[in-house]
DNA sequence: GAAAATTATTTCAAGCTTAAAGTTTTACAA
DNA sequence: TTGTAAAACTTTAAGCTTGAAATAATTTTC
């Protein structure tokens, strides 16, 4: 996913946008997870995890949590089975239907987050430095109109 | 890195800039990998190396590859292992250092990855159907400037 | 030319990831 | 009811990923 087109042609923009797009983002994933893991001891995954539960005091289900992170449902299992060990994150019981549980941030995971949580939109400010204000807001928009578009097809 | 800014402030656009960003690709890579793993019993990582070495017939050494792919060294050693026991690459000793081999694709390996690239410029064209013509060459400048950008960073 | 540093790569442990199969609970329908 | 399907999760096997440690070969330095 990382190489150049291999063929000139109709698809071959898309391909080279495609290309760029990815390039881009796994440069600033590495950088992310390589100062979460320096600054705090944590991974990428497991600040995901948190950044959700953090918008929703009330908590959120494993299936919930799944379709907002985009990965699958065995893979937050094991993200969130970490957390409560560290004691960041509870799953309680409910009372209504026994096969779920809420996951929530704990007192001590909320204020962990949140510390982070801050020096990590420092990072991506400075990560993403180059691109100007008028950009930032153009590509943005772009995104958003090509995710709604997507989200419409399946 | 998918959830939203958990704040407003100035690095609030270029956060949310980064979560689209990040969203978007992730998406596509999830649905990429789906129909290689369906349709050709490959994954995108070996994808990826394939793609790397369709490019230069004469090879690459195992570190070409992981600083053209932007990822770890060990991780480029498990992928091709696996490559070279399905016979689609193979490791060349090099007599000038002995340290080093040539990772090369196999006659089957190309003819492998020209059927596959095929197919998958047309997954990308169709993936990316909703972004027009202007605004794929838009996107794809603002992305290559802030790729160099962060290339003279480190 | 021997010791020290560097380079290229592999190995390892831990964690992430998926798809598929399995478990438990709930909902529904005859 | 009572069985059948559906839903919410977990488990499992295989593979991907990283950073760090280990190996081996080359280069540099004295």
């Amino acid at each position: 996913m990382v190489a150049g087109p291999t063929s000139t042609g109709p698809g071959k923009e898309r391909l080279r946008l495609w290309i760029r797009l990815l390039r881009a983002s796994r440069t600033i994933e590495a950088e992310l997870r390589e100062r979460l893991k320096k600054e705090f001891d944590t991974t990428l995954p497991r600040f995901d995890v948190m950044a959700a539960l953090y918008r929703v005091p009330e908590g959120m289900l494993m299936s919930d949590l799944s379709r907002f992170l985009l990965v699958s449902n065995g893979n937050v299992t094991g993200i969130v089975d970490r957390l409560v060990s560290e004691g960041l994150v509870t799953r309680a019981r409910r009372n209504g239907d026994r096969r779920t549980s809420m996951v929530r941030l704990t007192e001590e995971g909320a204020k962990s987050f949140a510390t982070i949580a801050a020096v990590h939109e420092g990072w991506v400010g400075e990560l993403l430095g180059g691109v100007s204000d008028d950009e930032a807001r153009q590509l943005a928009g772009m995104l958003k109109s090509f995710r709604s578009n997507w989200e419409g097809r399946e």
